[in-house]
DNA sequence: TCTGGGGTCCTAGGACCC
DNA sequence: TCTGGGGTCCTAGGACCC
């Protein structure tokens, strides 16, 4: 914890739901739902005018649909987003260059290593994030963010938290004790369902209750560790620093499938373009990468994973594939699989040489695994389709018409609203699925 | 129409080493 | 000539976050 408020946490309003009513202006004012279009879909972000019926992030698309069907369910736009994520932190990085994102809708940032700041009052302050969260709005074309600042990342979210949504909170150093004390348990970030169930077994509601316990008592419950810190936090110490440079520990891929599978040969076709997704990422990121972990849900929702880790790292999708299907060869899936995965870890930006290993290091690993075939060119297999077709929400355009987003489809047709951020809302139009005039972007 | 996809961090046991 | 004690690495699972 610092002595002055310099911590500023920034959380975009309904971030994803937000930027399809801008874009959308038939939507403004409406309940907005992105995710839980798929059979086995969940929802990422529902509009405020959504919330209202009870539509949660996280919530199963049919319960969604069941408290509200009229909401406008859309599959989400995801180079959108990060359009727009990006001109939120290029303005948090004028304001300071210490920024740290957490996701495409929420960072924080170091207002000590700001130059543009002169003192942390919070008269000053507030005219800092004032002038902050009007740039924000100017810079994406009209969305709103809600800012805590605080002497610490802990209170700065919390700070944040109380201002939703499109406000501001500042909390004075001295406050956070008293502040905090009424708060359920829940609030406190890694305190989960989990967590608050084993906390109010032994009758710990609120923070305040946390701030008064026996520690020893509750790292009975909850492990020394773990108990440590959560009664750091109900006292608001909290003196994690704000970091730019996190570098990443895992890259990985799944996906649930619209209905369980038991084809081993499907799932191994499946297993191999999630690995030359992961071996394509690493590339990118010029990384290489030493454990290799299979990830599978079952039908009953269980999860397994299985791991290898090899001699030396590899960034060969060849390498990933194989290790992924030695893996898969030890797992029982004949009840059937809902979801199928591949992730990389144990990351570095330099290849060792393995000084034992006469073949090339990482191949020579991965074929001594059981049951690992040398696989056949992966790189010119075909793709198993991913979902196609008129996802609802997305962009199109259309010769005549111009440009529009897909209102809905079947039975060989699409229904298309013309309309973008700048028209106002527009005119609904049915076309023929394979209508040579309408083409996706 | 129960329960996404991308991550991080923690725990706990066993192997292995000195 | 029963069973020490760390420390590190690896694996599996789980809680949690957005």
């Amino acid at each position: 914890m610092r002595p002055e408020a310099s911590v500023l946490h920034l959380d975009l309003d309904a971030f994803f739901a937000s930027v399809e009513q801008r874009d959308k202006p038939s939507l403004r004012g409406k309940p907005v739902v992105v995710g839980g279009v798929g059979a086995r879909g969940v929802v990422a972000t529902a509009s405020y005018e959504a919330r209202v019926f009870g539509v949660r992030s996280a919530m199963p698309g049919g319960e969604a649909r069941r408290r509200c069907p009229h909401a406008a369910f859309l599959g989400g736009r995801f180079g959108a987003y990060r359009e727009a994520s990006g001109q939120v932190m290029a303005r948090l990085r004028a304001l300071s260059p210490l920024v740290e994102p957490l996701s495409l809708d929420e960072a924080f940032v170091d207002l000590r290593a700001a130059e543009s700041v002169p003192g942390y009052d919070t008269a000053t302050l507030q005219r800092v994030v004032d002038e902050l969260r009007a740039a924000i709005t100017e810079a994406t074309d009209g969305l709103t963010a809600s800012v805590g600042v605080g002497t610490s990342k802990f209170m700065a979210k919390i700070a944040s938290e109380l201002a939703k949504p499109d406000g501001s909170r500042i909390v004075e150093p001295g406050t956070e004790v008293a502040l905090l004390a009424p708060m359920e348990v829940g609030v406190i970030p890694g305190v989960g369902p989990v967590t608050v169930d084993k906390l109010q077994r032994i009758g710990l509601h609120r923070v305040g209750d946390l701030q008064d316990v026996d520690v020893d008592e509750l790292a009975q419950v909850l492990g020394r560790n773990a108990a440590t810190a959560l009664v750091a936090l109900a006292h608001a110490r909290d003196d994690r620093p704000v970091e730019a440079e996190r570098e990443a520990k895992s890259i990985s891929t799944e996906d649930t499938f619209e209905r369980d599978l038991t084809d081993v040969a499907e799932l191994t076709a499946i297993l191999r373009r999630d690995a030359r997704a992961v071996a394509r990422r690493l590339t990118a990121s010029g990384l290489f990468a030493r454990t290799v972990t299979l990830k599978l849900r079952r039908h009953d929702f269980s999860t397994i994973t299985r791991s290898r880790t090899l001699l030396s790292a590899t960034d060969r999708a060849e390498v990933v594939a194989s290790v992924a299907e030695a893996l898969l060869a030890g797992v029982d899936v004949t009840d059937g699989v809902r979801l199928l995965g591949v992730g990389v870890a144990g990351l570095t930006d330099v290849l060792q040489e393995d000084l034992f290993a006469e073949d090339p290091p990482a191949l020579a690993e991965a074929d001594a695994a059981p049951g690992a075939e040398p696989t056949s060119a992966p790189d010119e297999e075909p793709e198993p389709p991913r979902r196609a077709g008129w996802t609802p929400g997305a962009d199109v355009e259309h010769d005549e018409h111009g440009p529009g987003w897909v209102w809905g489809s079947g039975v060989g047709r699409v229904t298309v609203r013309f309309e973008t951020r700048t028209t106002g809302p527009g005119p609904v139009r049915t076309f023929s699925e394979d209508d040579p005039r309408l083409r996706r972007c």
